[in-house]
Formats: C-alpha cells, structure tokens, sequence
DNA sequence: CCCGGTACATCCGTAGACGACATATATCGC
DNA sequence: GCGATATATGTCGTCTACGGATGTACCGGG
C-alpha cells in the first residue's frame, strides 16, 4: 500500500488461504492513512465523509483527512480490495442520494488485524523502553 | 513530518516548556519510519546501520529499511532535533572510525511517548470494533 | 584475491498525502 | 423564494518521504 503495486491476477482461486495470506503481505504495513480509514469502517458500512468525521472524532481532532487524502486512499483501498463500494443501507436520509457507502471486505478485516497486532507490538517496545 | 513543511528555526531558547509543547504538537503524527528510528534508539545512542538492524529484529523481518529511507530520515530527524549526532561512546570496534553514533533528544523522548500512547488508542479501539 | 558483511552517503523515480478548487444537493433562516 | 451553510464527492498540482540503485571504503574468511 506504499510503493509497491499489486492486484497479481492469477487463477480466480476463491479462498485459497495460501493466495489470501500472499496478498496480505503484500499489502503490509498499511499507511497510516489507510489503518485510520479501515479503523472508521470497522464497526459497519460508512460513506466517505462520515469516515473523515469518524477519524477526526477517534482521534481527537488530532487527524483531521482532507478530501484529497480521504477519496485517494478510498479508491486505492478499493483497488486493493480492502474495501468494496456497498449499496446505500435502507436509512434514506438526509443527503442519501449523493452518497456512496462502502464496506470493509474480509481480506481488510484480515489486514487491520494483522496491523493492529503489528503496531502493539512496536508500542509495547516502546513503552518499556521509555519506562512506564 | 509527512507532507508538510518543518524545522522551524527560531530563535534558540533552550528548554522553554511552551515551546517544547508547540513544537512537538507540530511533529505529529511521525511517520511510522520515524517512529521505528525512535523505538530502535530509545535503550541508548545508537550507530546509523545498528538502527536498522535492531529495526528489523523488532519487526520479526517485516520492516527493512534501505539506506536511503535510513539516512533521509536521520537527517530529517535531527533537523527536527529529535535526535542529535553524539560522540563514539568508547568501544572502540571494528568500524568503529566510520561509525556515526546519533543519541535521542528530551524532545525526541517526548514525541515518541505521545505517539505511542496515540497509537495505542487507535489500536485499542481497532481491536475492540474487531472483536477479541 | 575475491567475496561478503559492515557502514555511510547521495541520487532519482514514484506513490501517497494534502491543500486548493470545483461541483452539487439538502436544510435552515429570513 | 433566496442566500447561507452544511453535507458530500471529485479533481488537480505540488510536495515529500520512501526505497532502490549506485558508489565508496574497510575488514575478515575462504
């Protein structure tokens, strides 16, 4: 997800644990932008915007996406399938008509997982390090 | 310290805490190389490729730096004065002349404890929404 | 004597981040 | 009904960190 492209386009396996696993390396280590971004849509299907409200929420206004970084990192995290456009979810609202909502597919569920893990284990370093 | 401008080069007031507190806020979020440069010296000064290398046994092999990743971000770092080149600490060794020792600054310290305890929130709530 | 590991340094292409700008719609106050 | 504001998405150009390629230099082992 950083400098490196990826997408292999071999056979269409369908949940080779093997392929799955290969991907996910691949994808490793997310961009910071990225790990917020999967973070947001964890708990269920956002639309873009709800997701810079999220991030900036979690974080206490610390991270604060603009449309660029926002809508770039979508489109790449949906090119590497991390997320996947969904239909709008019933509540018709406010704005309903413009927005588009996505999910995080089971492979971005997989790679905040294995990241998630990755930065604990550097955080704890960290912290012991730094004494308490 | 990723698509912004730093180093601000005011006038040299050392230790005014004010200061400090506006500087580091301006420093965040690092990036995860700078983070990982700063986990890697915080047991004590460290040699330029001696970072790298305890960078990767700290990742299991996952992160590998390359000299220009290492000496851009050194330098980065210490134009930031989070780190500051320091004397060879007597063990003198095999390379030992060629050796660049770089020693973590209170400003440094304090940077890599704020963006642990952030990253750790993030990770913590990640791993809530993933379930267990 | 060459090869590989140590150690540092610089150059350069590229991808991602980020702000500026553009656009469109819905809601609210007046 | 009208303008202001918030919502919502999209594009463009620039800037920067990243990372590989390349170069230098020294040392020890086979």
């Amino acid at each position: 997800m950083y400098g490196a492209p990826s997408a292999r386009t071999g056979i269409p396996n369908r949940s080779s644990p093997v392929s799955d696993h290969q991907k996910l390396e691949k994808l490793l280590p997310l961009s910071p932008t990225a790990f917020h971004v999967l973070v947001a849509m964890a708990n269920g299907p956002r639309h873009g915007y709800a997701i810079a409200q999220e991030v900036e929420e979690l974080t206490g206004g610390r991270i604060v996406m603009g449309p660029g970084t926002l809508y770039g990192s979508l489109g790449r995290l949906v090119s590497a399938e991390l997320i996947e456009e969904a239909a709008n979810p019933g509540e018709e609202g406010l704005h309903a008509g413009r927005r588009r909502y996505y999910r995080m597919t089971p492979l971005g569920s997989a790679a905040l997982r294995s990241e998630s893990e990755r930065l604990l284990r550097a955080v704890n370093v960290a912290q012991e390090r730094l004494g308490s």
